[in-house]
DNA sequence: ATCGGCTCGCGCAA
DNA sequence: TGCGCGAAGCCGAT
């Protein structure tokens, strides 16, 4: 019973259609991964309760947002591993290729006769967009669960928040009612009978992208985003409030590709991370809450990236469907924004120049090749990179286009309301106050190289990707 | 090495 | 209506 609870608050009925006869289907599209997932667990707990079969069902979209055949593979290879976990609980998986999502999500539906739909949680518009025009199409029950936040986007706040400290009280004063252990995934007694066999090399194997990324440096999948937490957690976490602002030190937790790809659920991450320390949600929130401006405590501070502000990103998206352009700026900024429009900027690079990591800055350009590189830049320098690209475009909404396709077509983690809200945060101000007026950037926050310098060993950083 | 000023607006106390 | 303070800073004065 507790455990019900625990599933259904997480839930959002779209429309008030009764379950019709027929298998429920979860429509994974968020959160690849067969355990620790909130909606595969209330889709099975209706199949369960209807005594039918459970599928997933999974779109896969080439070059999803203008990402790359490394994103490609990282997210296919992660869902051949969902496909062998399903199966040892007798859930059987599909895979349907095509950019017409809704319209795929539809006719699958048609065809296997399904009884209800779940899907997962995501604030981006496209998905957003999809849900809608599915939820008007079809006549069973529609449901979303949020299980890639560990409290509810609609729940931790019913509208956009001005910044971090506007969300962090009422995720505080929620999280101990959400941060419960998660059901597991039950073995399901009506398997699925009319199961297609998934091509996997065939899905991998793509001519059409003709990109010269690498493959991605770290390995794909639930399992060895589990063995990173471990090593994480074991040798990284009690350096973290340290190193983590050091691109040149490898302090972070390395989980975000992961949790991209919902490969991995951070309500997990935050269980075992507090596991490991011995301690509760409730002492983490207490402590936080009286040395606000302790940023030195590795718990506290990998609590407050992990969860305030992941879910914060997703605030912004969800509340904001300008999230991608200078209209999704606060006021201020696109105001003073508007008032720098005819400063002189000493540089003006071309996306394809920014591309090519050809300024005149061997910063920034160390920063553009760890991405292309890795499919990973550092998180401190995401933000000197953002805030140049502003300073080198000729407008912001420029730089702001510019910083996302890169943003979405190299990194592993792009296409991300974090990438988005930390875009946003950079270049347009948001979640972010007023600073000392400068040229280009008006009163968004200025971050110089000789800031980079004082805080870390710019030279080597320049080496390490040279 | 450390500190204050720069600057805007939310949210809470009064 | 006033006041404190905020997602990661910069700069010049001391």
């Amino acid at each position: 019973m507790q455990e019900d609870i625990n599933i259904t608050k997480r839930v959002l009925q779209l429309n008030k259609i009764p379950y019709q006869d027929g298998p429920v289907l979860y429509w994974m599209n968020r959160d690849c991964r067969a355990e620790d997932n909130f909606a595969l667990l209330y889709a099975q707990s209706i199949a369960l309760k209807e005594k039918v079969p459970l599928i997933v069902l999974y779109n896969l979209v080439p070059k999803f947002l203008g990402g790359t055949y490394r994103n490609h593979a990282f997210k296919v290879e992660g869902l051949q591993e969902v496909e062998r976990n399903l199966a040892k609980k007798q859930i059987s998986f599909f895979v349907v290729e095509g950019a017409d999502t809704e319209k795929q999500i539809i006719s699958f539906i048609k065809k296997h006769k399904c009884g209800a739909l779940v899907t997962d949680f995501s604030p981006l518009k496209i998905a957003l967009g999809w849900k809608k025009y599915i939820e008007q199409r079809i006549d069973i029950p529609f449901y979303i669960v949020d299980t890639h936040n560990i409290v509810p986007a609609w729940i931790a706040s019913t509208k956009r928040e001005f910044g971090a400290y506007t969300l962090r009280p009422k995720l505080h004063k929620l999280l101990p009612l959400f941060l419960l252990e998660i059901p597991l995934l039950k073995k399901h007694s009506y398997p699925y009978k009319n199961t297609e066999h998934i091509n996997w090399e065939k899905l991998l194997d793509k001519k059409e992208f003709n990109d010269a990324t690498n493959i991605a440096i770290q390995k794909p999948g639930s399992k060895e985003a589990h063995k990173v937490l471990q090593s994480f957690v074991k040798e990284r976490l009690k350096d973290f409030g340290l190193n983590r602002n050091d691109p040149t030190k490898d302090g972070g937790s390395r989980l975000s590709a992961y949790l991209h790809y919902g490969q991995i659920s951070p309500q997990r991450v935050v269980l075992e991370v507090l596991k490991h320390k011995n301690k509760t949600i409730e002492q983490v929130v207490q402590k936080q809450r009286k040395n606000a401006k302790e940023k030195s405590d590795s718990l506290c501070a990998f609590i407050e990236e992990l969860v305030v502000r992941r879910e914060l990103a997703d605030n912004f998206c969800f509340y904001n469907p300008h999230y991608d352009t200078f209209k999704g700026f606060p006021d201020w900024a696109q105001n003073t924004l508007n008032e720098t429009r005819e400063d002189k900027r000493e540089y003006i690079y071309s996306k394809k120049q920014f591309e090519a990591a050809r300024t005149h800055d061997d910063l920034w350009n160390a920063a553009q090749r760890e991405m292309v590189k890795t499919g990973k830049m550092h998180g401190y320098m995401r933000m000197y990179w953002a805030k140049k690209i502003l300073e080198w475009s000729k407008s912001p909404e420029d730089a702001l286009a510019i910083a996302i396709y890169l943003n979405d077509k190299y990194e592993l983690d792009g296409r991300d309301p974090n990438g988005y809200a930390g875009i946003a945060w950079s270049i347009g101000g948001t979640h972010d106050r007023a600073w000392f007026p400068r040229k280009v950037f008006g009163l968004v926050r200025f971050m110089a190289r000789s800031g980079c310098e004082k805080k870390f060993d710019v030279k080597k950083y320049i080496q390490m990707y040279s």
